[in-house]
DNA sequence: TAGTATTTGTAACATATGTTACTGACAAAT
DNA sequence: ATTTGTCAGTAACATATGTTACAAATACTA
């Protein structure tokens, strides 16, 4: 549990409250941790690998929120668990992961007595808030081929290995639309195409 | 103070720490307490009156986020002055307000001593978490006409009283749009159009 | 190497939303 | 009652995104 930053500022009583009180588990890629509209009972805290929180809608639309990596908490999960809420997402395993499955119990005791996980979980509320409000202003306001253009960007390096399936996957888009406007983006230079790769120019 | 839950959980000597310590302030309608990329050195408390939190894009494409309410405290103003980030949103009142304007390092104190107001922060993260996944799902996934709908059946009575102008600024659309949308829910007859009243069939 | 699966390109079309421009209806004020 | 300003209706058009369907190119595998 080293990998959390609070963990380590716990009073070895505390530590060992959590361990004790927390269930280790594994799981393989794909696996839906919980389902949009759930309650969640018990908290993930991230040890291996990457969740990712994606809201769906009615067919087979997605809006992909954030990730979360070791070392990281998922906010929508402790809102849910700990307001008794339903939850506004659905978390997946992008690879498999390891983590402590810790009831909310245990969490809401744990928030009351230390103050670096209070920290530790405020300043993941204001991050992924922010995550969510930068995602509103993409979707409202940006256009697929500037959205595209930072994500690669993002990637830095001049070429991203990467498929158009899964880069309309990474938007909330689809295949069709992706080649269009990748296709867009290199005609003005912006970009040159290859087979599962990109480049920047 | 009282239309504060914390406030009146705090101890004496936390209540007058806070009071001496933030300067009461009142002010106009459509006064813009901070935009958006500011970084926010005092946190309101609302005592009086409505503030809408906007996220501005380039033209004067605006996405109404939330509103707070006296009693309230904007938690994108909270995150900015806690982790010297730029805010999010623009902040603007919607009637005169009142309220006492509090510096970052007296809601950081009072964020470590007072469980009460740790609570009440975090209450107010999770509930505003979600009005943002809630929009996030609206724009991406319903479409005007349901929206429309929804606002209107939110007002509670069967005529409210709104010119079209106003309802494509609480969506976030222009006027025209919002007329010929309101025209097609009326021919599906599930409202009547009126002067400057719209009644829900 | 041949065959299969995956990836990409592209055309044709549907649709929701947004813009401009104009007209007529209504309300408020003088 | 006339004027003035606000509000609502509507047409014509632009545009971004999404869908279906199919063909071509590339990578993988038996």
């Amino acid at each position: 549990m080293e990998e959390f930053d609070f963990f380590n500022k716990l009073t070895t009583d505390e530590q060992t409250y959590l361990i004790e009180n927390s269930q280790y588990i594994e799981l393989e890629q794909d696996f839906t941790l919980f389902y949009q509209g759930d309650i969640c009972s018990d908290i993930l805290l991230l040890q291996e690998g990457k969740v990712r929180l994606s809201i769906y809608g009615d067919v087979d639309e997605v809006v992909p929120l954030y990730e979360i990596q070791a070392g990281e908490q998922c906010i929508i999960n402790t809102s849910s668990a700990i307001s008794k809420t339903p939850t506004i997402a659905t978390a997946k395993t992008l690879t498999p992961i390891k983590g402590r499955l810790v009831p909310s119990k245990i969490i809401e005791h744990l928030m009351l007595t230390s103050h670096s996980y209070q920290q530790f979980v405020f300043s993941f509320f204001a991050l992924k808030f922010h995550a969510l409000t930068t995602i509103i202003e993409d979707i409202k306001f940006k256009k697929l081929d500037t959205r595209i253009l930072e994500y690669l960007k993002k990637q830095n390096t001049k070429i991203i290995k990467i498929t158009h399936i899964k880069l309309a996957d990474e938007l909330g888009t689809s295949r069709v639309v992706i080649s269009r406007v990748l296709k867009d983006l290199e005609n003005k230079n912006f970009i040159k195409l290859y087979n599962r790769q990109i480049e920047i120019l």
